[in-house]
DNA sequence: TTATCTGCAAACATTTTGCAGCGAG
DNA sequence: CTCGCTGCAAAATGTTTGCAGATAA
């Protein structure tokens, strides 16, 4: 008979770097960026490992994940582990946090008027951020 | 000195066909969806002009687009052209359009008291929708 | 006639996966 | 000693693009 359940967890080199990239870093960025932070920062990980971590990770809760207009993936550790908005800024990525129970009680009640269940909303702000701002213009 | 602005649209076949596939549809469906329905009304087009079609209709605004979970684009032709969200099926992507002007101004409020500007927000709703809930239970 | 469109195949970018060896517990 | 983790390279996926020929206007 099969094991069911969850893997034990090993406490690795490469998943110590990977949180390492994470913790206190306040944008939003893709798995290729943080790969390229955690080398920079003088450890080995392979691509593949950035991947597999931040799947574990966003799947325990531990980081929030996004996708930017092309499709691609963000990752961020976010200080409110429960459910929370962004306002991202499109050209840096940094990102505030924004808590709103009217936005999740309004698309709860508009889906079930609508005769849907299960009800899940999606709602990011994005926008540019002062400092980018002054860089751009 | 160059042709500026936007080229001339012609009225081929194949756009007629996409645009034919998208007329009263009421789900969110994936550009090779649409390209097989397309096919299987008895059309012959290429998977690339699909594509391109779509873009083009995205790009006027006749048609919206919305990335599922998978990160997939998916298209569906609204009666709104302006500003609306969706409540979408996860099973069948069904989907209801909604007006919302307070989650707009919510996004715009939040946002501006934290410096950012160029504001913009996407919201869309996923749930079961009452027909797919009574298949799967 | 000519600029736009089409189809095909090749190119792309991101992400996932198979596998053999490594290493945490 | 085990079973999960890692690195690599290969595969998979959805989408885009170059090009030569077809076709609206």
């Amino acid at each position: 008979m099969g094991r069911v359940g969850t893997p034990q967890r090993r406490d690795t080199r490469q998943r110590r770097a990977v949180l390492g990239a994470l913790t206190n870093y306040e944008a939003f960025r893709s798995a290729q960026d943080i790969h390229a932070a955690v080398r920079s920062g003088g450890e080995a990980v392979g691509l593949a490992t950035v991947y597999r971590s931040l799947q574990l990770l966003a799947d325990a809760g531990e980081v929030d994940v996004l996708r930017d207009d092309s499709g691609e993936l963000l990752y961020r550790r976010c200080a409110d582990r429960g459910h929370h908005h962004h306002v991202v800024c499109r050209s840096c990525g940094t990102a505030v946090e924004v808590k709103s129970d009217a936005v999740g009680r309004w698309a709860t009640t508009v889906a079930e008027e609508h005769g849907f269940t299960e009800v899940e909303h999606w709602v990011e702000v994005f926008g540019t951020c002062a400092k980018c701002a002054r860089h751009t213009s």
